[in-house]
This record gives structure tokens, C-alpha cells and sequence, in this order.
DNA sequence: TTATTAACTTTGAAATTCAAAGTACTTTTT
DNA sequence: AAAAAGTACTTTGAATTTCAAAGTTAATAA
């Protein structure tokens, strides 16, 4: 009976940032509006949850315009995806050994 | 790109009570002490968690005596194994969806 | 010129998480 | 017999997190 707990990343814990990671991890480059309605949150809420995450480089900002437009978009980063990949890996394993 | 994290269960997004549900998932009545051992927090703060888990009946508790010292030890229910199996079908298809 | 849109920031409240200390009851040690 | 220790809590309060609502900025559209 191991414990898996210690592998998982803090900054995962919350639905809306693994919702977001989920996302990120296979689109490159998803705008605030999409994620905004994937995610079913408020704006200040997904800003919030971006700043977060940015600020632990896990993703990272384009803004530009699209048309006459403003668009900011978001890429999770490389560190993004490894600490990313490392949290799905210690959640496989918790998975594994709970069947 | 589907979204998944509607299926995610609000009651297992903390890592504390995730390691508990894995524990209980694989092991029959773990004792207070066990669990406190496993997931290395305070007695408080286990005896918080498992309020919060036995009050939607996703744990029992059993109450005895070992020779002289007096033993409680939690099990996981049907309706807790099965939320919690729940939670981690939605957490592989987030996975699968991430790779 | 007023309204609208996009992407925020700020504010504050609610909820969550946690450690520390206290409690009750028993057993073990001195 | 008295003091210390163990088990399983409960209570308290603080820190952190999460969230929605409202306000902001800057541009565009009507």
C-alpha cells in the first residue's frame, strides 16, 4: 500500500486547472473566450485561475488581434507539460492502485 | 475537444481525501492511526476529513477494541466506492484526452 | 455619441484547509 | 496512587483558495 498523494502538484488540484492543462496539453494556443465557455466559469474566475498558472510559467500569453479584434491567447509551456504530464502520472498510479 | 471536469466529484479534489478513497478502495477497515501514518497529516485535520467523507456516507466507521486500546477503523461504502470509481473514470478520460 | 465587446482587475464574501490546543477516556509507568 | 502517555477525536481560529460581481480600459460598431 503506497502512497501516490506526494506526486501530485498543488497547482493541479483545482478542477478549473486541470480542465484548462486538459486543454492546453493537445490545442495549441486556446483564446479567453473558448476557455470561458469549455471551462463554464466567469471571466474574473478564468483570469484568476490564468494568473496563477502563469505566474508558475506553466502557461504562457499571446495577445493579438484578430480582424479588428483583440485576442489573447494562452499555450501551456514545455515546464507546463512536464509538471503537467508528472501530475497525470502520479494520478495514473492512484488510479492503478485503487482497482 | 469534450470537456470532462463537470463529471469530476467536488468531494474527492482534495489530495487528502483522493489517498484516503485510494486506500479505502483496496484495503478493508484502515485504523485512525494508519491513515494519519499514510497520508502524514494531523490528527485534526484526518478527523476533518473523515466528517466530511462519512457525512455523504462515502465511509463507515467501525469502533472496537484491540486487547486494551481502542481501535476505529474506516471502510469505504458501495455508494463511496462507486462515486469514487466515478471520479476516476472522469480522471482517465481527462488523461486520455490529454496525451 | 452611446453602446458593445474583450479581457481583464479589484473587491469582498464564502468555502476550504489546516495546525494547534484542548478534551475524554483509558492504560501504562513510576 | 499519581503522573504520563495513547487514541481519537472536537474546537478554535487563521491562512489559503475559490468565486462572482462590479468596475476598468481600450478599442470598435451603431
Amino acid at each position: 500500500m503506497k502512497n501516490f498523494i506526494g506526486d501530485l502538484n498543488k497547482a493541479f488540484e483545482s478542477r478549473v486547472r486541470l480542465g484548462m492543462m486538459s486543454i492546453l496539453m493537445v490545442n495549441d494556443y486556446v483564446d479567453f473566450g473558448t476557455l470561458k465557455e469549455q471551462l463554464q466559469i466567469t471571466d474574473g474566475n478564468l483570469a484568476s485561475h490564468i494568473a496563477a498558472l502563469e505566474k508558475l510559467a506553466y502557461i504562457e500569453v499571446r495577445k493579438q488581434f484578430i480582424g479588428k479584434k483583440p485576442n489573447t491567447s494562452y499555450a501551456a509551456t514545455k515546464q507546463g507539460k512536464q509538471a503537467f504530464a508528472g501530475h497525470l502520472d502520479a494520478l495514473e498510479k492512484l488510479i492503478k492502485q485503487s482497482i
